[in-house]
DNA sequence: TCTGGGGTCCTAGGACCC
DNA sequence: TCTGGGGTCCTAGGACCC
């Protein structure tokens, strides 16, 4: 059976796939620039200004988590588990710090550099984890240790602690280096993979969280084990085309290759407004967002050929529209004005979040991403998307559509 | 416990084409 | 008159991930 492998291609059938994750990301770097916060704990919050009580947490430290404080919590309950150090400099308090993304971005680019001497080919997933093919740098007799040379390098180069793990297969590497965080390493070799993951509560597949994890449930599915030998009929009916995938990851099967990212597929800004009232303030905040996401799209490029806003109303209801033009466009004055169009029929509702999204995203100077846009394109992931903008003209693309 | 911001992929219905 | 099947694109929503 040649699985549609291309001719040439290496075979898959036996990788070394790393996991590497950082711990705790956004609180190790702020460790990092603050030394005194070692052994504190800190929170992370992200809309959170220092002093005030909005925003949700981002990262919390192993510190502050014992005291029940997790990510996605309300700055507010967070305050109420653990006060501030100022407030309460007595009992058990937290350190607060607000989101600093670009000095987070500049601790992850020396991360990277260390990843991508290490290995051939790694595959950034977000700021603080990666996928690395080290087929070609190590062995399964010596996997460990070259999982310790990973972590020992990040460790005294960029002063960061990581949680890594080794598999065969991407989804593997990922559960691994879940196992044992913070500062783990786990290895799990060829034929292991299985049992390994036997006992491991579904939730821990890539994959199923809270919504399928009870509807599995219901199905007497609770362990990656029973997931493995579920019926794949009762699956497809309940999860379509997912289904069938998630059993195969919980049998410990996967034949992804590590790629690199390719090209964003679409760029957004969102931001919660403090109070949901009605009126002018939203419309304000979209014009706002659509400038900052053409800007955005602008500095990486990007053309755009879809416009979309999102309204969250209370409590949770999330509305989106989208209105796609015939080609794509880098303007932002259009961006504004298709965005304020939208976003019209919530004028007179009650919003607490607001959004602007661009998608169809073309990259008329690109270098084609060599591998990337074609390895990267699993499958049945082509959605013909070069086929849409052919030969992207890129005096055709200024046309101006104000009439959008 | 009333929930931040930035993404990806899948589904499903309707328009439209052959 | 309404009988088929196949395909793409667009839009809205939902689950999930970090």
């Amino acid at each position: 059976v040649t699985s549609g492998r291309l001719p040439g291609a290496p075979d898959r059938r036996d990788r070394i796939v790393a996991h590497v994750d950082l711990d705790c990301f956004y609180a190790a770097c702020e460790r990092l620039r603050e030394p005194a916060l070692r052994g504190e704990p800190v929170v992370v919050g992200m809309g959170y200004e220092p002093g005030s009580d909005a925003g949700a947490v981002a990262t919390a430290s192993y510190e502050a988590r014992a005291h029940g404080v997790e990510s996605a919590q309300a700055i507010t309950e967070a305050l109420e588990l653990l006060p501030r150090v100022a407030d309460d400099p007595n009992g058990p308090a937290a350190h607060y710090r607000p989101v600093d993304m670009e000095y987070y971005e500049s601790v992850a680019a020396e991360v990277k550099a260390v990843l991508h001497d290490a290995a051939k080919t790694v595959r950034e997933v977000s700021v603080d984890e990666a996928y690395l093919d080290v087929t070609d740098r190590t062995d399964w007799s010596v996997a460990e240790g070259f999982g310790r040379y990973l972590r020992d390098r990040v460790e005294r180069e960029v002063g960061l602690t990581a949680s890594v793990g080794l598999a065969p297969t991407m989804s593997a590497a990922k559960v691994a280096s879940d196992h044992d965080k913070p500062d783990g390493l786990v290895v799990v070799e060829p034929g292991e993979v299985r049992e390994f993951l036997a006992d491991l509560p579904v939730e821990a597949v890539h994959g199923v969280g809270p919504v399928r994890a009870s509807e599995l449930a219901q199905m007497g599915v609770e362990t990656a084990g029973d997931l493995a030998v579920a019926d794949p009929s009762a699956l497809s009916s309940a999860f379509g085309e997912r289904g069938p995938e998630l059993r195969r990851r919980a049998r410990g099967e996967d034949d992804r290759e590590v790629t690199p990212r390719g090209r964003p597929k679409s760029l957004s800004r969102e931001s919660a407004l403090p109070d949901p009232e009605p009126g002018a303030a939203a419309v304000d905040r979209v014009r706002g967002l659509a400038t900052a996401v053409a800007g955005r799209a602008d500095r990486e490029g990007a053309a755009y050929r879809t416009v979309g806003v999102k309204a969250v109303e209370p409590p949770f209801e999330v509305n989106t529209r989208e209105r796609s033009l015939p080609g794509p466009v880098a303007d932002a004055d259009l961006v504004e004005s298709v965005a304020t169009d939208l976003f019209a029929e919530f004028h007179d509702r009650r919003v607490r979040k607001v959004g602007v999204r661009l998608s169809n995203l073309a990259f008329p100077d690109g270098e084609q991403s060599a591998l990337g846009e074609w390895t990267g394109a699993e499958p049945g992931d082509g959605d013909g998307e070069t086929d849409r903008t052919p030969g992207f003209a890129p005096d055709g693309r200024q046309t101006k559509l104000s009439e959008y």
